[in-house]
DNA sequence: GTTGATCTTATTTCTC
DNA sequence: GAGAAATAAGATCAAC
């Protein structure tokens, strides 16, 4: 524990700082979720159905990331095709 | 599902944009949760003990709920007495 | 799904036990969730603020937890000092 | 707040056994739900598909609420032809 | 009867 | 990769 103590101003200076950059951005995540939920709640003051919202969301989710893995196939084939 | 071809250019429109502006809004989300996980990263490679880290941050948000339970309770003790 | 009618009956009999164990507990936790559910009744009944004492054993609850937290930290520079 | 010191001895103690009460019955329920959570890690050890499980322990007790249902259904009913 | 709060489950993420 | 922790999602229940 004596030990711990011996850290330079600098050292905690910058661990003071890295832990309130991160507590920051963590709040500003949480600011944004809450955003969502507030635009769910909107969609079903509307009449729509958040249900169906979220799966529809979730299913364009898996379409971006089938289509991004596709590419990435594809580059990796266009890389091996140049090393040939 | 016949019934779902009647929806107004309108409503459909509506649900165009609700879908993109959650989208959006879960991409910033992911974003500044990627930022997160780069400061971890650049906190590991000065040398800080990033489970640690983690473990502070924790506990300080623990802290921090701590004061608004109490908070909360505060106010339901308040609220009660006015109400007496 | 062919494959799946070729497991053993000892293997079949070890299913069998694991889901009704898992359901037997499952049964035991809800009866305890309906006690604690008859108890905050019985307080309410009793003329106290069910509102404030859930926040009360939620603020109670984040205290262990903090503490359970700070005992785990000062383990992980505990273990860094002898590491040291 | 200085009426709040007003509770009387006999209150008091009830409540803080009402608050020792459930905490107790809260811990008991974590605990059973850590059995759960290990008989689940004894079957994937054990090579069973644990998603598997879980959903054929889902749909059995959907299919236990189900029959509660239709028995209840066909309490109203006998009712009703006794009270005709 | 519908929102709001709470509890639980499920998926994802992180650490070792 | 296995086990623990965080986040998201869904279900449930109470109160207005």
């Amino acid at each position: 524990m004596t030990e711990a103590t011996h850290i330079s101003e600098t050292t905690k200076e910058k661990l003071r700082q890295t832990i309130e950059h991160i507590e920051r951005l963590e709040a500003d995540k949480a600011e944004i979720a809450q955003d969502v939920k507030d635009v769910y709640s909107e969609a079903k003051a509307f009449g729509f159905d958040t249900k169906a919202l979220r799966q529809v969301i979730r299913l364009r989710k898996l379409d971006r990331a089938e289509r991004e893995e596709m590419d990435m196939i594809l580059d990796t084939y266009l890389l091996a095709l140049g090393e040939i």
